[in-house]
RNA sequence: UGGGGUGUCGCCAAGCGGUAAGGCACGGGACUUUGACUCCCGCACGCGUAGGUUCAAAUCCUGCCACCCCAG
C-alpha cells in the first residue's frame, strides 16, 4: 500500500479546486469567448446560466449549444420566483418612492455573482467567472482587492460591479481582462461559437437595458406591478399633471410621473423655445418642473450605503474622482465623512443630475476605491 | 365695424423681389448590462385667403378672413 500522507492528498484535491472554474454564460458573445479562453488555459469549466425572467429561457438555450460546443457541463438555475421577489420587487419600490434605481448594481452581488459563489462552494471550487470587461486588483497602498478597469481601456464594466465585496473579488477571474470588444467578436468568429440557431455569436448585438424588461418599457413593467400588488396609491403617479417652469409657469401637461427622472430631456410635449430638463418631481401634487440646462447642475450629493473596495475609508476631504453614471468620465471631487457612516461628496465643477437612487462610483488611477447609493443632491 | 398692428412647420422665429435659416418639440438611428445625457439623420413643392403686378413674390398692390391694441 502506498504511502500517501494526508498533506499529499489535499495538494492534489486543491490542484483540482483551483484548475476548475464556474462561469456564468448569457449566451452572448462575451461569456462564450470568456468560457473559450478559460477552456485554452487550462481550466475544467462548468457553465452557470441564470434564469430571471421568462425570456431567458432563449438565453441558455444559446449558452447550452455554446457549451457543446466547448464540451462543458452548464448547469441551469431557474430563479425567476425569487428574482421577482427581490430584485424586480426592489426596483418597482425604488421608483414608487421617487428614487431612480439601477438594479443591475444591486443584482450583481446579491444574484448573479452570489449564485455563482454558492455554486462554486458546492462543487468545491475555488473560481467564478463571467465575460465583464474589467479586472480585479490589489490597491498598492492598502492591498485590498478592487475593481479596475482594464488595460485595454476600450469596455469599461467596473461601474456596475462597485458592490462587490472583498470576499467575492477575491475569487473573480474575468478572463476578458485586457481584450476589447472587436478582439472578441473576432475570437467568436474564428471558432465559429454559434447560438442554438446556429446564429453567429460573433454577430450578436450587445445585451443591454434592463435584463427583466422587454422592449425597454420599464413603465409597462410599472403598471403592471402596481395593478399585480394592487399599490392603489400609486396609481396616480400614472396619470397626467401639470409641467411647470421654474418660474412656476404651467407649460405642458406631463404623462405620469413615473415616466420621468431628474435631468431627462424628452417625453414632456411642452410648448418651449429652448432645450428643458427634468429638474424636480413633486409627487404630492403631481407636478413635474422643467428647466434649462443649468438647473440640473450639481456640486455637491449625499451618498449612503457605501461599499468600501480599494481602500477602507476616506481620508477627510480626500480628493479622488467619481461617476455618478456608468457612462460619465470620472470627475474631480472631495469626499467628506459624514458620522453616519454616509459621504458628502463635493465636486470641482458641478456635474449633470445626478439622481437619488443611482450609484456614485469612486476611482482612483482606474481602482475603483468604494462606491454608494445617492440620496440627494445640492447646487 | 373709426384708427393702428400682426398673420411663415405643433411652438418660437429668420426672411424685406430671385426661387422657405435656425432653435424647441416630434420621428428614426448611433451610443449603452440602469434611468438618463450626448451625437447623427429626417421633418413647410409652401409662407391666413383670393386675385393682381413681374421673367421671377413669403417678400410689391388690392379685396376678404382671423387675432391683437387704441379709441368710441
Amino acid at each position: 500500500m502506498p504511502m500517501t500522507t494526508s498533506d499529499e492528498a489535499t495538494l492534489k484535491y486543491d490542484h483540482l479546486k483551483q484548475s476548475s472554474v464556474i462561469i456564468g454564460m448569457s449566451g452572448g458573445v462575451d461569456s462564450s469567448v470568456a468560457s473559450l479562453l478559460l477552456k485554452q488555459q487550462g481550466f475544467t469549466v462548468v457553465g452557470l446560466s441564470l434564469v430571471t425572467h421568462d425570456r431567458g429561457m432563449e438565453a441558455a438555450a444559446d449558452a447550452r449549444a455554446v457549451c457543446r460546443r466547448l464540451g462543458q457541463e452548464l448547469i441551469v438555475v431557474d430563479m425567476r420566483d425569487s428574482f421577482q421577489e427581490s430584485i424586480v420587487h426592489d426596483f418597482v419600490d425604488a421608483w414608487l418612492a421617487g428614487l431612480t434605481p439601477n438594479p443591475c448594481v444591486l443584482c450583481n452581488p446579491t444574484v448573479k455573482f452570489k449564485t455563482l459563489i454558492d455554486t462554486a462552494d458546492r462543487f468545491g471550487f475555488r473560481h467564478i467567472a463571467t465575460g465583464h470587461y474589467a479586472s480585479v486588483r490589489r490597491h498598492p497602498d492598502s492591498s485590498r482587492l478592487a475593481l479596475a478597469k482594464t488595460d485595454s481601456g476600450q469596455k469599461d464594466q467596473t461601474y456596475f460591479l462597485y458592490r462587490l465585496q472583498q470576499e467575492q473579488l477575491a475569487r473573480i477571474i474575468f478572463p476578458l481582462d485586457g481584450m476589447s470588444k472587436p478582439e472578441v467578436r473576432r475570437l467568436a468568429a474564428e471558432y465559429g461559437l454559434e447560438g442554438e440557431q446556429g446564429t453567429a455569436l460573433a454577430e450578436k448585438p450587445d445585451s443591454q437595458d434592463i435584463c427583466f424588461i422587454p422592449d425597454q418599457d420599464y413603465l409597462g413593467l410599472l403598471r403592471e406591478e402596481i395593478v399585480r400588488r394592487g399599490l392603489d396609491d400609486a396609481r396616480k403617479h400614472l396619470e397626467p399633471g401639470p409641467i411647470v417652469d421654474v418660474h412656476g409657469q404651467i407649460i405642458g401637461t406631463h404623462k405620469g410621473l413615473l415616466a420621468y427622472t431628474i435631468g431627462q430631456r424628452k417625453g414632456f410635449d411642452v410648448k418651449t423655445t429652448e432645450r428643458l430638463f427634468v429638474i424636480a418631481r413633486h409627487f404630492s401634487t403631481n407636478t413635474l418642473v422643467v428647466g434649462p440646462f443649468e438647473h440640473v447642475l450639481k456640486q455637491t450629493i449625499q451618498v449612503k450605503s457605501v461599499v468600501y473596495s480599494g481602500i477602507g475609508n476616506f481620508d477627510e476631504a480626500q480628493p479622488v474622482t467619481a461617476r455618478v453614471r456608468s457612462s460619465a468620465q470620472p470627475a474631480a471631487c472631495r469626499v467628506f465623512n459624514n458620522r453616519d457612516k454616509s459621504l458628502t461628496v463635493r465636486f470641482d465643477q458641478p456635474v449633470a443630475s445626478p439622481a437619488p437612487g443611482q450609484s456614485c462610483v469612486f476611482y482612483d488611477r482606474g481602482l475603483i476605491l468604494a462606491g454608494g447609493i445617492i440620496t440627494e443632491s445640492a447646487d
